[in-house]
DNA sequence: CCGTTTCAATAACCTCGGTCAATGCAATCG
DNA sequence: CGATTGCATTGACCGAGGTTATTGAAACGG
């Protein structure tokens, strides 16, 4: 992203936003819209591996990823990483915490990246007022539960081949909504954070994309991932998954 | 329970209840009260194994256990759980599918189950004018994610001694905060329940309890649990929990 | 451009905990 | 009360994946 873009960007309403119907606007009328664009605060820009909140820290609201990327994770007394979250843009994070007033999770940038903002208390005060957005905050809250509760039977559940297998439909389903190709695209997280996502080791994470490699699901290099055969990858998580209702 | 007490139940309200501390009501004033209770469905009474919903059920909104116990859980497609939560009284469930309005996962109860509801229209309704009842409810979705969080940790980065001992401890806080003793205490749940809930084997289960109780940390006889040393067992999991912040 | 650092890949080894199978034990019921 | 059923325990075995150590390859900084 060039200088040019970024300052225009500032610029940009929510109204213009070509993510806004993946983020918090979504559904809302033109007018409410207004409302609610009056209160956020606009992209801000940081360098790859910057913290934006960490346990303990007061809870800010809603931050939505306008571009680049972002992980949300736990740690243990002894330093390990239990990564909770990958956001990408117009991904809503920030969340934890909204029951306590404090933080509880790490959150860090993946890479360049900058975020819109908007305070809990504005959100809160919009709320009584904008049934719709009460709605979508809900349907927010209620989406990041289904994520984790599917990220439970992942950890509870599937074998490591299963978890990676997940893991690339979802990034790959990911970036297809955002305009993105489904089958080719630069994985925005080190193995370490992969390995951290899916309870794994990064020695395994390793092995398993070359042997995803080595039979033709997948070719990949470094974070470069290009996915050949789709189904394979599809028939992997058939039976570790909820099954469609 | 007996009936006379059971006939006496239903005619409680939240005002009266000796739960009310725990559960939604919490921090609300006797005007808001008021309101909020009106709209309450009393208790039912479930037997044992009774499911609640399953996926793909219209979402109702929020149940609170009166008596008893709830899981709620995941399935794979070729059946195995994984259980996302067990619910004591007092505590809320029901809140999957506040985002899709469809229920993502099963719900089924430990025991002999009684539990209030309130559907989740009139909930949204009373947002709009009490404020204090809005924030209780973001705060219980709130932890709610914390607590999955808390999961996600144990699932993915503690060893099956750590996450059984988490588990005790996670039990036996809460029977204290509802009265009840933290050292001895009936399991409502399975073997099986518990090694869905902690994503490991039921004989995983059967070892280590024994391992814990060879070691004189606790006896435990079928479901009657009793904690001999509670400082061994909080250090086992002293390193693998988020610090306190 | 080279030395340093960081991240990823590979290999050898080993252990935790899963799987399978048999047995024990309580509760339930005809 | 003996038979049945379902849950829990125990033991033997073994393999997926963790651990440790080394090498390789980009990225970075001077």
């Amino acid at each position: 992203m060039n200088h040019a873009q970024l300052s225009k960007q500032h610029k940009i309403s929510c109204e213009s936003c070509s993510l806004s119907e993946l983020c918090l606007p979504r559904g809302l009328s033109a007018d409410e819209l207004a409302q609610l664009d009056s209160h956020i605060e606009r992209p801000k820009k940081l360098d790859p591996n910057t913290q934006i909140y960490k346990p303990g820290d007061t809870f800010f609201g809603f931050y939505a990823v306008r571009s680049g990327g972002v992980k949300t994770y736990l740690t243990k007394k002894t330093g390990e990483q239990q990564i909770l979250g990958f956001h990408l843009p117009g991904e809503i994070f920030g969340l934890d915490g909204i029951g306590t007033s404090k933080h509880r999770c790490y959150s860090t940038t993946l890479d360049n990246t900058s975020y819109c903002a908007l305070p809990f208390d504005k959100m809160d005060e919009l709320c009584e007022t904008l049934p719709d957005l009460r709605h979508q905050v809900f349907k927010i809250l209620g989406q990041e539960m289904n994520n984790d509760h599917a990220h439970l039977l992942l950890l509870g559940q599937q074998t490591a081949h299963e978890r990676l297998a997940t893991f690339l439909i979802s990034i790959s389903t990911r970036f297809k909504q955002r305009g993105f190709s489904a089958n080719n695209f630069i994985l925005p997280m080190s193995r370490h954070d992969i390995a951290c996502y899916l309870g794994i080791a990064v020695e395994t994470v390793s092995r398993l994309f070359k042997s995803f490699q080595d039979n033709g699901t997948i070719h990949i290099n470094r974070k470069q991932v290009e996915i050949l055969n789709h189904d394979a990858l599809h028939e992997l998580v058939a039976n570790c998954q909820e099954p469609e209702v």
